[in-house]
DNA sequence: ACCCCCTGTCATAGG
DNA sequence: CACCTATGACAGGGG
């Protein structure tokens, strides 16, 4: 059994191959380890995703919604056997399937592959799949796989039904004069049933239905396509070998309605010479406007194949998001959703049906995670809405202090509470260390995303500064608003519920992350409330998160505004400078781990470039040890023929060979040799 | 009990 | 000189 190389992952070749073999109303059971190149690398066996997020057995590949195109999944190979390293010559493929005279273009290997199968009489699979096939090549099936830089026609409809479209141009070029409308029918037909496979894909949820109906229009199409045979006569005669009695068979009969992968694999890991056996350029008369349309860009089979749009470019073309997955930028600020979105597949997801987001496209994926979050973090608010007193349970928050936050006009409200939320604003990622935006470390908007994904996973609260935070002092109303916007653009906060989970802990449960986070949370918890403590203890009427975010001028004006004691002034005073030195420590050590990353990655590559210089150094020296051996070689083949003047042969040890200035020999005695290369050396000597 | 990691805080240097 | 930032060092807590 030859595995061929995944030359599907060139991008949508594996959906079209299953939508070929759905056309033929073939059940494809499919064996593949599938892997999606997205963070997080998800496995998928036997079960392939479908937009919608619904998955099937019968039909691979992602869509992506956002970008509209097909992403690029790499299928390994099934029952990890090796591949075969040596690729299908799809140039030359091409170029003997259009000598054929096929009454479509291939637009894909898989067409090709299977034209040639059926031309040159190869297995039943190939016979019951050229139907399919047909009608995946005038469907335009790798424009709609690929659904966004697809240079043919597509999309919906019938597009080969348009005049206008080259691509029925060329076809109508490459049919028989004698029955063109035979042809065309075939092929709207088949295109109708391609749409049809590909709404269903499109709509995994009623796929099986549309499977079923797929399979009734198929059955319809064939009998057409047979009588078109019938009535066609003159058909060329690898037309007419491809209605075989194993494919009717196949077709009407439905008695082979399952084609295993590996017998998908057989047929399509034969070698075209094989398929081809008999059927060479050089039986076959070449059409000029094959040629031709060879040559022209548009039916240019290898532009076609190439056009297919692979993950890379469905997702990281896609203008709405700037993800990137080069490793080595791993500390790139563009790469942290990656690990944030890690984060959301989650074995305790309190959503079901959800578990495959880290298949979704990484929009999607942040859409979702934005409903989901926005909903946990109404639920979070409720809780701790309802849950609000509990804080009384825990620290030395006092009750009556903890309703009085709430309650006095003059006590700000998120002094010490969510100011004290607003104190921890820092920037903390699940697995590692995040760049941040400028030199304050502030988050991006999908840093704060997945990590709000992440601290809702904790309890997330978003506290609402401009709500929370409010004060009645003009001098820093502005400051208030900037700083509002600041938690909408720039949410690095905590989310601390209000309430102390442990205090009702039957009432929620902590959803996903680990006890520890939920550990370390307390503990920051008690810890930073020691500022929130002393402000809300000298009655201070900032928020600890004014105090510390405020710039000097606002807040030199704040505090010359309010009458404030001494201590009260050295309290702020400390909260400021301990709250900017607590983000700038933070930024430190992210920084820190950025350098380490990079000498991580100088290190590997400069490894691998000393590698590559070592097996260069070994090539050349094996290259000048060959010419060492040519010269010595030819050195004593000329002695060999040299003669002294009495005839004898010349001692080589007693003498070697000069060359000089123009070209000529000399027999010189190496005595007079080693002489002048004494000389020589002293006056290097001498130089130096 | 020990180690490791994370985080906050302090002290200090430098801008 | 005041202020801010960066960073090393330390402490404390949790796993």
């Amino acid at each position: 059994m030859k595995y061929l190389k995944p030359w599907w992952s060139d991008g949508g070749g594996l959906l079209h191959l299953t939508i070929l073999l759905s056309l033929a109303g073939l059940r494809v059971d499919l064996d593949l380890d599938l892997y999606l190149l997205l963070p997080p690398r998800t496995w998928l066996q036997d079960e392939l995703l479908l937009p919608g997020g619904s998955t099937s057995p019968a039909y691979a590949f992602s869509h992506f919604p956002a970008s509209g195109g097909w992403g690029r999944a790499e299928p390994l190979h099934p029952k990890g056997r090796e591949w075969d390293p040596a690729a299908p010559p799809e140039g030359q493929l091409l170029r003997e399937i259009r000598a054929l005279g096929v009454p479509f273009i291939p637009r894909t290997r898989v067409d090709a592959w299977l034209v040639h199968s059926v031309a040159a009489g190869d297995g039943d699979g190939a016979h019951a799949l050229l139907g399919a096939a047909a009608a995946s090549s005038s469907g335009g099936v790798g424009a709609s796989v690929d659904g966004v830089s697809q240079a043919a026609p597509g999309g919906g409809g019938d597009p080969r039904a348009s005049p206008s479209s080259p691509l029925a141009a060329e076809e109508e070029e490459e049919k028989t004069p004698a029955e063109p409308t035979a042809q065309v029918s075939d092929a709207g037909s088949h295109a109708s049933e391609e749409n049809e496979v590909l709404r269903t894909v499109e709509h995994g949820s009623q796929h099986e239905e549309n499977e079923q109906r797929a399979s009734a229009q198929k059955e319809k199409s064939l009998q057409q396509e047979n009588e078109d045979e019938n009535k066609t006569a003159e058909r060329p005669a690898w037309e007419a070998e491809k209605t075989t009695e194993s494919r009717n068979e196949r077709y009407q009969n439905g008695t082979d309605t399952s084609l295993s992968l590996e017998d998908l694999f057989q047929l399509l890991s034969s070698q075209p010479e094989d398929l081809l056996e008999g059927i060479s350029l050089g039986d076959i008369p070449l059409p000029g406007s094959i040629n031709d349309g060879m040559n022209s860009p548009t039916h240019d089979f290898s532009q076609a194949v190439s056009q297919d749009v692979n993950l890379h470019e469905a997702m990281f073309l896609c203008p709405d998001n700037t993800f990137r997955r080069d490793p080595a930028a791993r500390t790139s600020q563009s790469q942290e959703p990656y690990l944030q979105l890690n984060s959301n597949v989650n074995p305790e997801q309190p959503f079901p049906g959800t578990n495959l987001t880290g298949l979704l496209p990484l929009d999607s994926q942040i859409r979702n995670l934005t409903r989901q979050d926005f909903l946990f973090d109404l639920d979070i608010n409720i809780f701790d809405e309802i849950n609000l007193m509990s804080l009384a349970t825990e620290g030395s928050f006092d009750p009556m202090e903890v309703s009085q936050l709430f309650e006095e006009p003059d006590s700000d409200s998120g002094l010490s509470l969510d100011s004290r939320l607003n104190s921890t604003s820092v920037t903390k990622t699940n697995s590692s260390y995040s760049l941040c935006e400028g030199a304050t470390g502030y988050s991006s908007d999908l840093e704060s995303l997945s990590q709000h994904d992440l601290e809702g996973a904790v309890g997330g609260y978003y506290a609402e500064p401009s709500k929370l935070c409010h004060t009645d002092h003009g001098s820093v109303s502005h400051f208030h608003e900037d700083l509002a916007l600041q938690h909408l653009i720039h949410n690095h906060t905590y989310h601390i519920p209000r309430s102390a989970p442990e205090s009702n802990p039957e009432s929620f449960s902590w959803p996903g992350k680990s006890q520890k986070l939920r550990s370390r949370y307390h503990d920051r918890e008690r810890n930073l409330s020691r500022d929130e403590r002393r402000a809300k203890a000298l009655h201070i009427p900032f928020s600890v998160d004014e105090i510390v975010r405020m710039p000097v001028d606002s807040f030199n004006s704040m505090l010359s505004r309010n009458y404030l004691t001494d201590l009260q002034l050295s309290v702020i005073r400390d909260i400021r400078r301990r709250g900017k030195n607590k983000v700038a420590a933070q930024n430190c050590r992210k920084r820190k781990l950025d350098v380490l990353f990079n000498l991580e990655d100088d290190v590997y590559n400069l490894k691998a470039k000393k590698e590559t210089l070592q097996r260069e150094q070994a090539q050349c020296h094996k290259a000048i040890n060959i010419m060492k051996q040519k010269l010595h070689d030819l050195y004593h083949d000329v002695f060999s023929r040299l003669r002294d003047d009495e005839g004898r042969p010349v001692n080589p040890s007693q003498y070697a060979l000069r060359c000089s200035h123009d070209g000529s020999v000399l027999i010189v005695p190496k005595e007079l040799v080693t002489s002048r290369h004494k000389k020589q050396n002293q006056k290097g000597k001498r130089k130096h």
